[in-house]
RNA sequence: GCUCCGUUGGUGUAGUCCGGCCAAUCAUUUCGGCCUUUCGAGCCGAUGACCUGGGUUCAAAUCCCAGACGGAGCACCA
């Protein structure tokens, strides 16, 4: 199997199903993985430098490991070589029509004058072209295959063509002729011994054109399957490498990790498990047709990851301070885990007044029950401990909701997809370090980017799901 | 215009090759109920789909034909 990204950005999350789907068939049969960066394209889709090293931890985040890691910029005399030999064989030719030119007379199914070259002419302009003796655009080399093919597609393709922007990779720098797509990842996928391809559907036809290639030199093309795009719901961010980039050039967006991104580093900075957004890859299988795949189920696949280990909190947004009245406990104890009492509980002081979410603040003379305080009566702007027993909430007269101090909470802004919310979070939070990951009660699971050590500070936590 | 590919509930998917056990699987979502000092989970239940029209057949999601709709390619991008 291999992967073959594009390095020219930080990965998005259809970028993601590639090592999801092909990652879990090598685990699955113990197969053997490659990732190739083709950068072939050192202008139109310009490798970014940073991208190759993102992309590599993006596929760990998600849980898999290449046994192998090349670039297709250190490759290109090993194409070379394979485009000599395809010349020889008869299989390529150098052409100097113009792109439109050629097009024309392709969509009728008429081979240009180059067609008939010699061979040793073709190796002599081959050759040049290598050295670097063309400009950009002035001649490519094609792939002989049929012109009067019913497909246009098939046409006698492009194999390599002439670059004038160097490479950014500094050891690659120095070429100008370069293989396209199709040339180079059809060589490298036999040398490398590749037996199962899946690509995207907008290659449907490289494996026919790539066939013609495989012919000439007598190999046999690996099994291939094509699946659909991928959309994801709950974004309004389009899921494009250079619409990212756009956005996060122009600062609409904050980063390549910003909430509203639909990437790879947006979730993992929320704190959803790679093994979450696999699952749900899996999920949607390899079918050509394109695919909407919901938010939803990396959410659910994410909560049955990490429910049972994460710790819960009070964090109230936005709140409402109300004073207490009565006399309640002066500590309030609810545990870290409903399901798991001896891991603890949490110590939550009650004096003078709390904070409530806004939606949260009771009518008049009705009753509420503070999570692990106790039952109030909201009386002339009082919440008055009434000493009641749980037992009202079990007849279902009283509501729960969570609470946390006016005065000793801690500061907290949580990251969302719809925005920043700020809040004052239970003081036990402090206890917290960064990327550890706490379910807030009623609100939903979060990951702490980053925690003061001082409770004026504020903490700042990214939003994953309910 | 030429060439490929696809179409099963809100979403995804199984089944289509080799017609019957499919009044259609599983997951997610939504909505109820139970449980619960949150939410979630768990348990129980509900809603909800074979693109259309013909044909073949005792029998069609499945085979055939036509059409509709959607996608992809026809780049000196990947």
């Amino acid at each position: 199997m291999r992967l073959a990204p594009n390095p020219n950005g930080p990965w998005h999350l259809g970028s993601a199903r590639m090592p999801a789907v092909i990652g879990t068939y090598k685990d699955r049969y113990d197969g053997w993985m490659l990732c190739r960066f083709d950068d072939t394209d050192p202008e139109t889709k310009r490798p970014d430098m940073d991208a190759y090293g993102e992309i590599i931890e993006a596929i760990e985040y998600l849980g898999f490991e290449p046994d192998e890691v090349v670039k297709a910029s250190d490759r290109v005399d090993t194409y070379y070589d394979h485009a000599r030999e395809l010349i020889d064989l008869g299989g390529a030719y150098t052409c100097s029509c113009g792109g439109e030119e050629f097009s024309e007379l392709k969509n009728a199914g008429e081979a240009c004058p180059h067609r008939e070259k010699g061979v040793e002419t073709v190796r002599e302009e081959f050759e040049a072209m290598v050295d670097g003796e063309y400009g950009s655009g002035e001649m490519v080399l094609r792939v002989r295959t049929d012109i009067e093919h019913k497909n246009p597609a098939l046409r006698d393709w492009v194999a390599f063509r002439m670059v004038d922007t160097p490479h950014p990779r500094e050891e690659a720098a120095q070429y100008r002729c370069w293989p396209m797509l199709d040339f180079q990842s059809g060589v490298d996928d036999h040398l490398f011994g590749i037996t199962h391809v899946i690509r995207g559907i907008d290659l449907q036809d490289s494996a026919k054109r790539q066939a013609f290639v495989y012919d000439y030199f007598g190999w046999e093309y690996p099994e291939v399957v094509h699946w659909g795009h991928v959309q994801i719901d709950a974004y309004d961010v389009k899921m494009s490498t250079s619409r990212i980039k756009e956005l996060v050039e122009n600062g609409e967006l904050e980063g390549w990790d910003d909430p509203r991104a639909p990437t790879v580093a947006s979730l993992r900075r929320r704190g959803i498990r790679g093994e979450a957004i696999v699952d749900a890859m899996i999920e949607l299988g390899t079918s050509t047709s394109n695919v909407d795949l919901a938010m939803s189920s990396i959410y659910a696949a994410n909560r049955d990851l990490i429910d049972e280990e994460t710790d819960r909190r009070f964090l109230v947004r936005e709140g409402n301070q109300i004073p207490l009245g009565g006399s309640p406990p002066d500590e309030a104890n609810p545990p870290l885990h409903p399901n798991h009492e001896e891991r603890g509980v949490r110590e939550i002081p009650a004096v003078d007044s709390v904070l409530l979410e806004p939606d949260d603040v009771p009518g008049r003379e009705e009753r509420i029950w503070l999570k692990g305080l106790g039952c109030f009566q909201f009386t002339r702007d009082v919440l008055q401990y009434t000493g009641e027993d749980i037992d009202v909430v079990r007849e279902g007269e009283v509501d729960v909701v969570h609470w946390v101090p006016a005065s000793e909470s801690v500061p907290l802004r949580l990251r969302t997809m719809t925005g920043d919310v700020r809040g004052r979070a239970e003081p036990g939070i402090t206890e917290y370090e960064a990327d550890d990951v706490v379910q807030f009660e009623r609100i939903g699971f979060a990951r702490f980017d980053s925690v003061a050590d001082d409770g004026e500070k504020e903490s700042v936590a990214y939003f994953a799901h309910p």
